[in-house]
DNA sequence: TGTAATCTCTCTAGCGACTAGAGGTTCAAG
DNA sequence: CTTGAACCTCTAGTCGCTAGAGAGATTACA
């Protein structure tokens, strides 16, 4: 029996997170000491600790959520899980991929100019600025819908 | 002198996103029609074009905004932009670096089952859900403290 | 046993960057 | 002149937390 600091500790989810996990069904809610305050066991040490590793790798809480609502589950259910994987690993692959077409271009951008900037009175001062404005300078295209969030 | 949808279909950013740009100080208020719509012109074309772009390679706005600041500065001020430029591709190749790392092993969670499942009654019944609760199966570190936002 | 330090409690509000909707007004085409 | 699309403002919601206030609980040590 932990208390909810103890189990920050364990697990490196920070004690407001969890709480917001519990609120959230994420994590079954404890019981609690004479004083009110939560006591884990380790089912909800191990609960958390899938719960971090799943959001270190990037699952949003409603996947990982689902994944909860499989454990024990058999069959056609269990192909949900890895559906919910193959997902994730997909969408990071994308994620990847345009991530390397803007570091090229901030790249030719942070390269676009080596320290000779003209004075302000000359027009365009410093590409830098202009390499941000300028779209179609861009080596290709960079998706231009939605952001790498 | 266009509309604000003329302007979002011109610039690709939402109507709603254009006023909110406005609202934060980043688009300069425009005119007004005598029926109270708002006008704009090429500057403000251009502006918006700029926070597209730069949004798109993924600056904050806050980053945004400081570029924008800058916009006919000279010398040391224009040093600030290309500093920006710089810590935005840095902290991009580390993402890049990071995300590679959690696709590696959203790869060997996705391929720990493949199709054989156990009866429930079997104990622990896929190795997806057991995957993604052990990190100590994981090939290497990846980072454990922040996400990949 | 006293007391001080640390934890924990609930609640509310804020972040970034929008997005969605309600309910009303204006514009442009036919 | 009418219709329907586009526009207006305002509020609230999204996601995944994080921070703070003010109060109560627990624990370590004297």
């Amino acid at each position: 029996m932990f208390s909810i600091g103890q189990l920050s500790r364990r697990t490196g989810v920070k004690v407001p997170t969890i709480r917001f996990y519990e609120e959230k069904g994420l994590v079954p809610v404890p019981e609690r000491s004479e004083g009110n305050q939560r006591r884990y066991d380790k089912a909800a040490l191990d609960r958390l600790s899938f719960i971090r590793h799943a959001r270190d790798l990037g699952l949003p809480l409603a996947d990982i959520a689902a994944l909860i609502s499989l454990e024990g589950a058999s069959g056609a259910r269990l192909n949900e899980a890895h559906e919910i994987a193959r997902r994730q690993r997909d969408g990071l692959r994308e994620r990847i991929a345009r991530l390397k077409r803007l570091e090229q271009e901030l790249d030719r951008i942070a390269g676009a100019c080596d320290g000779h900037h003209g004075n302000a009175e000359d027009g365009p001062v410093c590409a830098v600025l202009h390499a941000f404005a300028d779209h179609d300078a861009c080596a290709g295209e960079h998706g231009g819908v939605s952001l790498p969030s």
